[in-house]
DNA sequence: ACATATGTTGAGCATTTGATCAATACTATG
DNA sequence: CATAGTATTGATCAAATGCTCAACATATGT
């Protein structure tokens, strides 16, 4: 047999071609989804053979962990941006903080809402690890937001859990655009932040400051 | 070899097993999708050979267009049922009954929605073939309405697609119970549908009517 | 230079999936 | 009650997929 001569590689440090990796699959997830990616869809948007991505994780699941890690690691920075910042503690304030929060999370991971819609409707085991890992710390601390400003009379009646995932969805579609929009409706406007937020709080609080 | 003596099986007509196959599907694909469900997989939930969907229906892929079909039929029979009520004139009235028709829709076919997230997130033929089928019909019809409600001053000012966009995912989401909700918040409450028009109208709307 | 560690490849395996097809059971009709 | 038509099955195929592994290339340290 002729011995195969590779051709010359380029040949990264670990680090690098594991955040190339991540950046090519982090795409490909947003999507099709974990299930309608294949590694070696991924391995050949990077020109590269699809074992090297099992050698750099163990597993395509890990791959997933390792993306989601990062989205959510920045997500934990914006947060404590936000709240950082001043001291107050009247809960409507806090919530309109965690609103923001979510937008600015939105628009610097427009993935994120999209692969949150394809993985959050069936129950994988991936989808466990996330809830606990990082889905289910926001959720308390939102809806407990909302409850309060519910007792407080700021806040309309109903389910916080429903009040929450619709500031997320809202907030997460404003900024990425899916096929099924680009189908129907040919350019997406540029997005004004100050107005979802707007939106948002109008779901939300049953009287709105005058700006 | 032994003759293979099949045990006494239940045969449909066509039609009723084509019904049949049809409901087991739109289960399957409201919970993982198009590419996440198996032929095999809908075979099993209804006890029957994998060989006899494709008997009944050219492809997998004729089987998902036949259940969206059945379901948007039921869509049109609703926006008629509350269009066809009362002589109305102004854009405003108008807006706010399309918005109680994708509330009903939203109730009667749960799976719509969740679907529909799934769907929606990946251009595929079976996409395209939904927007020209159904979707973009509906989409036009909504985004004038919001666009003359603006112009009117009634409605905030914003891409009438998003505001689609956002009436659609919170009447969607408010019937569909997926996963990601299940693993967060133990129960889901009973929905009030009045409360959800209000909160939608309260997305668009500048002043809203008390009652 | 040499040896060792690290990155990269291609071949291949087991499993799953959509699809085809011949064979077989059931139903109805003349 | 034979026969034609319809419903249903099981076997099988080709393609795709996640993963393993031995071989090989490139760096790094001594």
């Amino acid at each position: 047999m002729a011995v195969l001569q590779n051709s010359p590689r380029t040949r990264r440090s670990a680090k690098d071609r594991r955040d190339e990796i991540m950046a090519a699959a982090k795409a490909r997830f947003a999507i099709a989804g974990f299930d309608g990616t294949s590694t070696r869809q991924i391995a050949d948007d990077l020109g590269v053979a699809q074992s090297l991505l099992l050698y750099h994780f163990k597993n395509k699941e890990e791959i997933w962990k390792a993306v989601m890690t990062q989205i959510f690691e920045r997500s934990l920075a914006i947060q404590q941006e936000e709240f950082g910042q001043a001291e107050m503690k009247e809960p409507r304030e806090l919530l309109r903080t965690a609103i923001r929060t979510i937008i600015r999370l939105s628009q610097d991971e427009p993935d994120l809402h999209r692969i949150m819609t394809i993985e959050g409707r069936s129950k994988t085991s991936r989808l466990e690890w996330l809830a606990d890992a990082y889905l289910k710390r926001s959720h308390k601390l939102l809806t407990r937001l909302i409850s309060e400003c519910q007792t407080n009379g700021d806040a309309r009646q109903g389910d916080p859990t429903l009040f929450y995932y619709n500031m997320v969805s809202m907030a997460g579609s404003s900024f990425s655009f899916t096929p099924e929009m680009a189908l129907l409706s040919p350019a997406s406007l540029p997005v004004d932040t100050q107005a979802i937020e707007e939106i948002i709080c109008a779901t939300l609080f049953y009287d709105q400051p005058k700006r």
